[in-house]
DNA sequence: CTTCATTGCGCAATCA
DNA sequence: CTGATTGCGCAATGAA
């Protein structure tokens, strides 16, 4: 809300002469406009960001793709192999069966 | 650069006198106060998107650290097995030296 | 040429 | 008090 407390005259607020005023006018003008410049800045930098972003994004994706292929790959391997040596249900103390069976959410276990 | 090419008066431009004049300025005020509300809620879209993508990219490492995780242990279970069974240079055929060695950069081939 | 959209700019209020 | 921000209007310019 407009600070205008004054009735008539008791003190120069904004609207003033010209020597103080114009001088106030022009540091805010050029405060504007770094303000401004600044405001532009971090936009383009946030698109930026964005970009890189996607970009980490796809590369990652990628990667996920094929570890999971290379996954399914050695699971297949993996009970194949069994099959011929009637290893089925024991391998090395594992449960086969249930490790490859589905990686989509492995349990995270730090294993050292 | 300012087209004022008027000495005095020639045909009205921008300052006209009152009529017409104000109805473009209007017009126009509420034209910038739309571009300007839309220029800000697309600062925040791509605010958010930024955030988004953060997210997805954190859930692809964790991803991409638990495939890689599963792989290794994959991987040493079956460099054991084939050190008990001395199939190690043949296993169904596979380069296990190679294919064990590292998955950083899984050779993509698609494979349907 | 007309209309609306976008943009640089200055003013004033307000924040810090 | 000082600089930084922000809403707002003006005018130039872009785009249709």
């Amino acid at each position: 809300m407009p600070r205008r407390g004054r009735s008539k005259k008791d003190g120069p607020e904004s609207g003033e002469d010209s020597d103080e005023y114009r001088k106030r006018r022009d540091r805010n003008n050029l405060a504007v406009k770094r303000s401004r410049v600044k405001s532009k800045q971090k936009t383009q930098e946030t698109l930026s960001r964005v970009n890189e972003l996607k970009n980490e994004n796809t590369i990652l994706e990628e990667k996920v793709k094929t570890l999971t292929k290379e996954l399914g790959f050695l699971k297949e391997l993996f009970l194949a192999h069994a099959s011929n040596s009637a290893d089925k249900s024991k391998f090395e103390g594992v449960n086969l069966e249930k490790l490859l069976q589905d990686n989509s959410e492995g349990s995270s276990q730090n294993n050292t």
